[in-house]
DNA sequence: GTATTTTGGTTGCATATACAACTAAGTATG
DNA sequence: CATACTTAGTTGTATATGCAACCAAAATAC
């Protein structure tokens, strides 16, 4: 095992984090009577601030595979949270955008969402707080670029 | 949308750092000829470093569900890589340990996982990296701590 | 202008995860 | 001791994710 440190080990935090922070999101959501997983609403939150978005956008905006997004939209599309045509300009394209009552949830969501985030942080100092999302940014960048050589 | 924004928010970026992380681990295991998950690693690493434990214990130890540990261990044991056997004392525990073929890759699987984790981390001063460990550390405490009020 | 390649999406399949309902075994209460 | 409660695990169901194979439409090559 020489001196690899499982518990402190940035790739073991990161995936407790999140696990963690998807868990607490989604059953504020319930409790607030919205049923809305973690995942979802990051979709809701790109399309909200991005606009009208093509499946392969949002693929690169979420950093996702194009089946994982395909799937996530069909099931939003089914709750009629999202709109779904096709591009009459390359008709391969799925042209995905909010509806009405989407646009709702999404304002109710951000105020839940930003809650979890403040409830996270207590106890951080703001400046320490921004140089860890730079870090983590980086190692963000790092493993982009790492998963992208193993590609070719 | 206010003041939200994704994607420098802690909840994003952990779920990206995690996904990212997981992919480039389960790549480089499969470039090394070992069909390995990252998640089925943590449950081999966990079990290496602390010997035989009860499912109950891999579920607090890993913070996970008892049904994903129980799925998770179903699979391995089927793979010959976790012996598991029910204990004398209380039949209702299952104690898991690693098999010797298990150990072995596990020696393995740690260089390739030290060597993602240094490359995901090129570019970091030591210092900023210890910060930033501790503040996703407190972070998940936080997180834990929420968590759990709501389960009451 | 057809043939080939590239691009945008979907579907099949496997693992991961959570939650809820369930079973079995141990513990506690009267 | 019998009933109730608790604990350890499993199974059903749903979403999330990645990979590979596939389809259709657009772009490129010749």
């Amino acid at each position: 095992m020489r001196n690899f440190n499982q518990p402190e080990s940035l790739g073991h935090l990161s995936g407790l984090s999140s696990r963690l922070f998807n868990r607490l999101l989604t059953s504020r959501f319930r409790q607030a009577g919205i049923e809305l997983t973690a995942e979802q609403w990051g979709v809701l939150l790109t399309l909200r601030t991005q606009g009208t978005l093509s499946q392969r956008e949002l693929t690169e905006l979420l950093y996702l595979e194009k089946s994982s997004v395909s799937r996530s939209i069909q099931g939003l599309v089914q709750r009629a949270w999202l709109r779904q045509i096709t591009d009459p300009q390359d008709s391969r394209k799925k042209l995905i955008s909010l509806t009405e009552k989407a646009i709702l949830i999404v304002e109710q969501c951000s105020v839940i969402a930003q809650s979890v985030l403040d409830d996270a942080q207590q106890g951080i100092e703001p400046d320490s707080l921004s140089q860890t999302r730079q870090q983590l940014s980086q190692v963000v960048a790092n493993l982009r670029r790492l998963n992208q050589l193993g590609e070719s």
